[in-house]
DNA sequence: CGTCGAATTGATGTCATTCAACTACAGTGG
DNA sequence: CCACTGTAGTTGAATGACATCAATTCGACG
């Protein structure tokens, strides 16, 4: 169970309280192209990547797909919006390889929260880095030209630069694949001269 | 003490306790035009607006600025990033209308954290809105229309939609002042019609 | 009333999108 | 083993959306 060794090891919890926490995780293996969670449905769980390779994304209202987040391996990745409100989701969240998902309940949460001071600031920091990444995007997003935004990807995930087909890195991107095609190519001839 | 206000009413911290907290807390005066936090800077404290009105804004390698956030009364402001790691910030906070800000020190974080759980949820509360308020932003600008972004805008910040000039709002949008207001005009026309 | 910044408008340019054609490659079934 | 199919990626040409530049109008304020 590799969300519990990734707890030992980032928050030397006990033997005895991984006890306690155990009956609020469940680990859960997903298909290529199975769904953890889908538009319209209120999500329930902070998904853990034990294994495998997991996008988030929306559809808009011309059903084009726009990927928001990739999550590898040890990766976390939630509609946290969707948690906190018990809202409806507007965002599917995908298995882009079969994945072994660590599914984290509102319960554990709450439990290793009252249990572990420790545990308290490790989930602060989570959520203090979800912020700076999403800030970042969104400084990206703002203030930088597509061939910036594209090193700057490879920069946030190199193991995913080829192992994600590059039309799903344009729509992370927010171009159009044909768009990303030419700037590789801008890239490439840069490099060489 | 406006902040302070907030505390007892969304808290119910008492009376002693507010009294404990207080040195740690400052308030501070802006002029118009001053600033909060300068790119460069690390910034060390979390902003509250007791009364005024501010903006966080990056500049591009071109010299355009970048709107990243509008923080009218009883808003939080910040570059968390900055505060976190102890980074320089990318980012200026500056004051556009004569503004009393509640300066938030770290040391006052660690203080409430400690004495009120209270405390803890509102704080977790806080950061979780902010990945709320974050992501919706993210979401627009992959996903949506000028114009639905404009819209949306007004929906969030319907104060300052009069109150401060277009070519701010065109650069939260991300967009050129000229073309916010040709959207508006399409607007205005397809509501007479 | 004159000045300055903001907003509008029109003309033009630039960049990304769209559409279509073509290549490359993997998987399928004869 | 080879055609058949579908998906990904590249490339070119046409289109469209927004940016830029310049001129003008608007409005607040001294």
């Amino acid at each position: 169970m590799y969300f519990l060794e990734y707890l030992q090891r980032n928050l030397s919890v006990s033997k005895e309280d991984v006890e306690r926490l155990k009956p609020y995780l469940t680990e859960k293996k997903y298909e290529k192209g199975s769904y953890l969670l889908r538009e319209g449905e209120v999500c329930e769980y902070i998904f853990y990547v034990n294994h495998g390779l997991v996008k988030m994304y929306a559809i808009d209202e011309f059903g084009k797909e726009h990927i928001i987040q990739f999550a590898p391996e040890a990766w976390f990745i939630s509609d946290r919006a969707s948690i906190y409100k018990k809202e409806k989701s507007k965002y599917f969240i995908e298995a882009l390889e079969d994945s072994s998902i660590m599914l984290i309940s509102e319960q554990f949460i709450a439990k290793a929260l009252e249990i572990s001071a420790e545990y308290r600031s490790h989930n602060e920091h989570l959520l203090q880095n979800h912020i700076l990444q999403l800030q970042n995007r969104i400084h990206l997003l703002l203030c930088a030209s597509l061939e910036q935004r594209y090193l700057s990807f490879m920069e946030l995930y190199p193991e995913l630069t080829l192992k994600v087909p590059q039309w799903m890195i344009a729509s992370y991107l927010g171009v159009a694949p044909e768009s990303l095609s030419r700037i590789r190519k801008e890239l490439k001839n840069k490099g060489q001269s």
